[in-house]
RNA sequence: UGGCCCAUCGCCAAAUGGUAAGGCACUGGACUCUGACUCCAGCAUUUCAAGGUUCGAAUCCUUGUGGGCCAGCCA
């Protein structure tokens, strides 16, 4: 698997080495520095194993970092949900789990170093006034009146601050840099601001909070981060990064370096659509499998190691690109492919009669789990006179190059016997109802027959045997047809994107089967045990993605 | 109309001044007890455009064009 990933070196790997060669860093440090705000998703997934993957390469390490300076959106609940989905992807975090909130007083007095350099002053403008001093993006802003106050004063207040004098919004501590700045977040940028919120580590400890640009900085160098990898969107934010480290005088500063994030043709990742969805109800919840969040792709039966294939597969780049959803599809086949047993699962069941097998017949067949992959061993298969087997495995006038049963047609039955479509029976409706053939008991497998050959190999299962069970095929969510989004800004939904198979027919022996074990079900692709569903009674399986065809039914 | 960033096949993405890797997708063909898998073959005379520098440019320079990001007391 791993030979499929490209060797060459991403521009950050680059970066890393020339460090490394000229000696700023003895040992690289990264991290995942996630706001407790939400669920992860597949685009999380490529920062994480970039940055953990990086640490493992060159030798260093790996933090886990909550950023939670913002107590107003973060919750206890996704600081477990990301813990889970990142030990779920393999990233091993060690000892260092880490909270921006554990780093506050740090921060506070980082903030008054700020102040006592004369680089940071208390501002009593309101939020609007801000905005108005702060200029636009063609036109530089204004100093505030604020702006000079003394350094004797500047602590005061900044005191009076944090020990809750003031209402939230009253006043702020900015950075004193340049208010004609072409870069907007240079001029004189808030770094502290008051909010009597309870917080879901400090309680009511703190009533001021620091802001990003302010504390992330200041978090990267306190745990030693060397490289401090982000997205795109911190591009304009670096110059005030650097000028933090630098007015703070860390010895070893940490680099900002940012790349794309990863998009996925027609998926939605966005917060406020899922939440919408699983609010409307079109979702069953955060991990509905048609999501792409890392719980949704979980419970739809993607492993890790798909997805690292996966992101190492997208690269590393700084141009905005969405990578085709069948590359992913790629990958969870590819992981599979060797590692699953292949099983038999009728999924919308029509019933063939042998009308030359004894009624009373039943022949245990042993069968390979996975031909291509003797360790996952093998296992017995009843066979009798009456089978299920798919649908459209039957035409009654096929089209040119149809290979599987038709009447007059001979295929086989996969591990079975040849069978010949004599007739067949319909209901009122024009619906097929019952498939009859013969079957030649020459052509049993493992027997070694070559007396003739067919075109067609289709999958069954024995009608006395077979058990009942539910399977989901899921489609895009999203129509890719109409495009994402309506005049309102709404989804537009993919009718089709969720399709349940109430009625289908399993070999015995999936029938045991565990949530969240996966198989390959004979010409219909992956599958897994969906593992909120399947807890009773009935099985459930998700589709995880279908099998290559070559073969289109013409309409 | 300010600043920053990006532009190489349908989609990702290498090439770091020496003559356009690779993967996905797709198309042929071989094989096949899965129309899967596997295999083999094909898939950019040209890198957004136009100029310039150079023996030589996807790479450097200029000017355009197209796209992204920035005016939260969010991250």
């Amino acid at each position: 698997m791993e030979n499929q990933v490209a060797e060459s070196k991403n521009f950050i790997e680059q970066i890393i080495e020339k460090d490394i060669e000229e000696g700023c860093y003895e040992h690289i440090t990264t991290r995942f520095p996630p706001e407790p705000n939400g669920y992860l998703h597949i685009g999380h997934a490529k920062s994480i194993l970039l940055n953990y993957g990086l640490a493992g390469k060159y030798n260093g390490s790996f933090n886990m970092r909550f950023d939670d300076t913002n107590p107003t959106k973060e919750k206890e609940e996704f600081v477990d949900s990301i813990k889970e989905d990142i030990k779920w992807l393999g990233a091993d975090w060690e000892d260092r789990l880490y909270f921006a909130s554990d780093y506050f007083d740090k921060m506070y007095e980082a903030a008054i170093k700020l102040i006592k350099k004369g680089k940071a002053y208390v501002c009593d403008l309101t939020a609007d006034e801000i905005r108005e001093y702060r200029g636009t993006l063609t036109s530089p802003g204004k100093d505030s009146p604020y702006r000079n106050r003394t350094v004797e004063e500047n602590l005061e207040l900044f005191e009076n601050m944090k020990d809750g004098k003031y209402a939230d919004g009253e006043k702020v501590l900015r950075a004193k840099i340049d208010m004609s700045s072409p870069n907007i977040n240079m001029r004189d940028p808030i770094i502290y601001r008051v909010a009597h919120m309870t917080h879901h580590r400090t309680g009511d400890k703190w009533c001021i909070y620091p802001m990003y640009d302010f504390a992330h900085p200041i978090e990267d160098a306190i745990e030693g981060v060397t490289h401090s990898i982000c997205t795109l969107e911190f591009e304009d934010h670096r110059p005030l990064y650097d000028w933090v480290v630098r007015e703070l005088e860390y010895p070893h500063p940490p680099k900002q370096i940012e790349f794309a994030k990863l998009y996925l043709t027609n998926v939605v990742t966005g917060k406020r659509y899922i939440k919408k969805l699983v609010e409307d109800g079109i979702v069953d919840g955060w991990d509905d499998p048609r999501l792409v969040s890392i719980a949704a792709l979980r419970r739809r039966g993607f492993t890790p190691e798909s997805i690292k294939m996966f992101v190492e597969l997208c690269g590393v780049s700084k141009s905005n690109s969405s990578v085709d959803y069948a590359m992913l599809e790629y990958c969870i086949r590819e992981d599979l492919k060797l590692k699953r047993p292949r099983m038999m699962a009728v999924l919308d069941p029509v019933k063939l009669i042998i009308d030359n097998y004894p009624e009373d017949k039943v022949e245990y067949l042993d069968v390979d789990n996975n031909q291509e992959n003797p360790e996952l061993g093998t296992r017995t298969v009843p066979f009798c006179r009456e089978l299920y087997i798919d649908r459209e495995d039957f035409m009654e006038e096929p089209p040119k190059k149809y290979f599987r049963l038709f009447p007059g047609n001979e295929v086989r039955l996969m591990h079975g016997y040849f069978v010949k479509c004599e007739s067949f029976i319909k209901d009122e409706d024009g619906k097929v109802t019952e498939i009859h053939c013969t079957y030649d008991p020459e052509t049993k497998c493992g027997t070694g027959f070559t007396g003739r050959k067919v075109k067609g190999t289709i999958h069954w299962v024995s009608a006395r045997h077979a058990v009942n069970a539910e399977v989901r095929l899921y489609e895009n969510i999203v129509d890719e047809e109409k495009g994402k989004l309506d005049e309102e800004g709404n989804l537009n939904l993919n009718p089709n994107s969720l399709t349940v198979l109430k009625n289908c027919m399993i070999e015995p022996d999936l029938a045991r089967a565990e949530p969240a074990e996966s198989f390959q079900f004979v010409r219909q692709g992956y599958f897994c045990v969906d593992t909120k569903d399947s807890t009773k009674g009935k099985p459930v399986f998700n589709r995880i993605v279908s099998l290559k065809s070559s073969f289109k039914l013409p309409k």
